[in-house]
DNA sequence: TAGTCGTATCGAAGCGCTTCACTGAGCAGA
DNA sequence: TCTGCTCAGTGAAGCGCTTCGATACGACTA
């Protein structure tokens, strides 16, 4: 193995001289510069990045928290991976793949460790365990999502109570006046999941002041599942022409159901979805959609987190604070005007 | 911070007396122990994971080389993913994310800087780039997927020939003589993905034993690609009595659309599929299908990278070579007896 | 000409842990 | 009684890099 002082030794300088070559904190005369980094190609020579760690009291690596749950939609959790590791490699950082199950131990773990410089955490709860051991500990973090008490956090995520606001405002434009939601599982409800209800909060809300009729029901994916809290709804709502629909997994059921009980899309009723464009685009109807910009939030976090670290490399909190982004609304094939009232189904 | 010397001055002892009692690795007498357990207890000591990665010359990471595709069933890779990740955390290691996208390179610089002690790559083309580093390197390395020269590499996959095989001898014992084959996506095939390749082979095999007619056709995703190949399939073919279907994405949009040219599934068509379970049960129609073991590729991989660790801590190669885990095939409602030969549609 | 400053480089002291060679003490066998 | 073990524990030398003074030297100023 070749070793930084094998370079400077080659070079005919000190390993100090070599190391500021490679790092460029102070300056380094040309020619001195030339021999040293001649001598590092001719040797072949790549600094051991435990070593540097263990010196500069920096690791260059991230870590990022995966949820490990299969009622959300893997691939919005793939995408945010795979771009919090891009990002991350692009502003020379490596990321350390954590799970959820791990909760607070992870993060413990990580800190006291010194494994990463920082971390990402994705599924935030509003109650999260893993926040006071982040405080505790002065670890910089960045989450993906927004805890109910968000003071002193950094946090980035969608703003789901505008997408929700968003979505009723169109299909309160076409003239609908009864809306049904067509929510997460209920389990996502149930753990305090926020953005789950911050959509919700957000379609109440204009709902009412839009003067429409809401429906909500949690749901889990799948074609009997979907079918079974359709059925309940047209049951007790026969005159509903919307849906709001955040769940990835029951876009296609719920669409192929529609169709099996003789409502056409968007003839007889729109639906308007949260989700990644990807999913809006491939369904059988391409659905207007509030798109879920997944890759998008895992850049940013990894922006504000290596932002954090360049001004506060103890881990001071983030000046910032909460980021939300603003809902973009496409409008596809699935939404159109209210049907003109006629005899129910 | 508390360290390991701090530990020792209030236990009384020599700092490699500390070390011991963490590592094991030598005997310490039950009080010794005793002691240096409390001290490390009530001054809340951790190691320095850094420092000790540096003097140990092994950093208790594995690196997991995630491919960057649109073109693969995202859930698959996260399952993957995760799967590894739990599975190295079972073992006492973390695991670092790459991406595909740095290809040879990241191989590279996680060898160069010994940023992990080992690493497992998916998306294993039949030439990959990837693999020339790795020998060279001489960097512990196990893979998921078969590549054309797997001398000395350490494998683990489906043995998809074999999955190809099973899913034709279901359907050639129920009846079935014209065969359909809706494969991956293009891109796939050219790119030289293997397992695409052998699942094809194990279906051309069989299926000339079988005496049966076989179409082969890869297909992107979405509903009008699907339409667009199904229609041709059709239209050739038109006494094509059963599919196997090989791309997730395909497995909604080929059931509605049989649905809408009047094919009922099975009496009319069958289908079989290789994916996961997941995607089999929830489909419209379960789908008799040849599961996609994701979360037993991932821990296997992981399982043989820490065995071949634990063998040859410096990268000696793999003993055993490649694994490929034999298919099993799940019988639900998506196939069923060839229809008795009748009018054409 | 002496004093001052800035620049380029060096030396050495770590970073916190592991590990190897060694020391004593206790004990069995001869 | 002496030798030769084993067992517990110690000390010190690293692991390969960063970083903080200190130094040497030439160029300016006064």
């Amino acid at each position: 193995m070749v070793t930084l002082a094998d370079v400077a030794r080659r070079a005919g300088v000190s390993p100090s001289t070599v190391s500021y070559v490679l790092s460029g904190k102070r300056a380094i005369s040309a020619p001195t510069r030339e021999r040293v980094e001649r001598s590092i190609r001719e040797l072949g020579y790549h600094p051991d990045l435990r070593a540097r760690a263990l010196a500069s009291r920096r690791s260059d690596i991230l870590a990022l928290m995966v949820p490990l749950r299969t009622d959300l939609y893997l691939p919005v959790m793939m995408e945010i991976s795979l771009a919090v590791a891009t990002a991350a490699r692009a502003h020379g950082y490596d990321v350390l793949l954590l799970t959820g199950e791990e909760g607070p131990a992870g993060v413990r773990r990580v800190a006291d460790g010194v494994r990463a410089d920082g971390v990402v955490l994705m599924d935030v709860q509003l109650d999260d365990a893993r926040l006071p051991p982040l405080r505790d500990l002065g670890l910089p973090a960045v989450l993906i999502g927004l805890p109910a008490e968000p003071a002193g956090l950094n946090c980035v995520d969608l703003d789901f109570t505008a997408a929700g606001s968003l979505c009723v405002d169109h299909l309160a434009r076409l003239g609908h006046r009864e809306l049904a939601v067509l929510g997460e599982a209920p389990a996502v409800y149930e753990r305090g999941t926020g953005f789950a209800e911050r959509t919700l909060a957000g379609i109440r809300e204009r709902a009412g002041a839009a003067g429409m009729r809401l429906l909500h029901r949690p749901c889990q994916g799948g074609y009997p599942e979907v079918a079974h809290t359709l059925d309940r709804i047209l049951d007790e709502r026969p005159g509903t022409t919307a849906f709001v629909l955040q769940n990835e997994h029951a876009v296609e059921p719920l669409l192929s159901l529609l169709r099996q009980r003789g409502r056409a899309v968007p003839e007889d009723v729109s639906v308007v979805a949260v989700c990644p464009d990807q999913v809006a685009e491939h369904a059988p109807v391409p659905l207007t959609s509030v798109s879920l910009p997944a890759e998008g939030l895992g850049r940013l976090a990894v922006e504000r987190l290596v932002t954090q670290l360049a001004d506060a490399p103890g881990g001071g909190w983030a000046r910032d604070g909460v980021l939300l982004l603003p809902p973009v609304l496409t409008v596809r094939d699935s939404s159109g005007p209210a049907p003109a009232p006629g005899p129910p189904h």
